[in-house]
DNA sequence: TGTACATCAGTGAACGCGCGTTCACTGATGTAC
DNA sequence: TGTACATCAGTGAACGCGCGTTCACTGATGTAC
């Protein structure tokens, strides 16, 4: 109702003398805007019930229009996944900044739970059957490459020899807890309530005690 | 195809003097049929391509049947992950059934990893967003939570103290390393092959170091 | 053993719906001269 | 600075589609007598 509103007062056609047009006829930065439209769709509803239509209304713009953007729903859903990816990949870039590698891998884990509690249906999206296919989606599946790309070198840095089997297992680790913390599978758990970060290092700990 | 096969075999409509009808107007267990016709449904096109239709389709039944046994898809698709929850902690009461507590909770992640290796879109849809609120399934739930207190009560069963925090390592670690098994996740990676099971056995020992 | 009848479990036509996608169009913009 | 024109980025009507669900119906079954 108020989207109408706004359009109604702003005459829109020849904007040179005039105010600022609340309403151009070109959006401007519509990928980057339907993007973000469609994060909001995400967060509210999860990616099955989101539809290109909700997306390009959430934008202010016709239906129609995403596809000068977009070749498709799928194509969409990737960018926003590969950016979920790359807000990943960056955090992971900053928790890994330290000296001491053990510190380094109990950090990113941390950064892996903070990115899925923050947007818990991109999570889903991001390693969900939806895009299970990435081999589709070059620039999606270099993205995820890259973050993945941390937890290896991080598990390498810290133990040569059986960086690989610690990369798995702190990766796996941080996935699960990610999902089953977003899931709220611990609710009725007897567990003290505890900050999840917190818990996400204090169970890392466990991880590292097995070196021979 | 065997199905109608199987099917033309038994007379079943009034048997008296005729040829056997290869399609009797009751199905005879449609619940199950429908069921079962769900999970072929669910393993070769993922849940959220599963429709109504289709399951009816491949039960033999019209597409107005099953809402005589489930008041609607979703109802059905809560079924479906309520049996999945019911095989997984069948495995886990089997998996349990050893005295070593050690052991035991590595026999549990075993478990947990193959159950999802061997229905992975079931796996997925037990704990995907489409039936995020158990609450609203309350025999779904009860399944769940069964599964959940084997993993608690055998974390429990080898170190009282410690027995939660255990748990939440291990079932994480299991939840996680399933998830990207099924996802393809380690494919490109530098990781020896190796058996999923024995992978999650291996990663599972990492967890026990770290007691004080 | 036979008959009447209530109940159960199917059928298949019909409903309205919103979707993804296409298309001819038009308004806005940028560039060449 | 002005004009012509190609190109870009919108609009909105239209398409066909398959869906979930409802409904009046009918065939089959079981039970009472």
């Amino acid at each position: 109702m108020n989207a109408s509103t706004a359009r109604t007062k702003t005459p829109t056609t020849r904007p040179r003398a005039s105010k600022a047009p609340a309403r151009p006829y070109h959006h401007g930065n519509l990928r980057v805007g339907l993007l973000e439209a469609a994060e909001a769709v995400l967060a509210e509803r999860g990616a099955q019930a989101l539809t290109l239509r909700d997306v390009a209304r959430r934008a202010g713009v016709s239906h129609g229009a995403p596809y000068h953007h977009f070749a498709s729903l799928t194509d969409l859903l990737a960018a926003v996944a590969q950016r979920g990816f790359e807000t990943l990949g960056d955090a992971m870039a900053e928790a890994v900044a330290v000296p001491d590698t053990r510190e380094r891998l109990l950090r990113v884990a941390q950064a892996y739970v903070a990115c899925a509690r923050a947007q818990p249906e991109r999570f889903r999206l991001m390693f969900g059957p939806l895009l299970a296919s990435k081999d589709q989606h070059p620039a999606l599946k270099m993205s995820a490459e890259r973050s993945f790309g941390f937890v290896l070198a991080a598990a390498v840095a810290h133990d040569k020899k059986h960086g690989a089997d610690l990369a798995v297992a702190g990766w796996s680790l941080a996935h699960g807890l990610s999902h089953l913390l977003i899931d709220g599978a611990f609710e009725g758990l007897p567990m003290k309530q505890q900050n999840p970060e917190t818990l996400a290092r204090k169970l890392g700990e466990r991880i590292f005690a097995a070196e021979p």
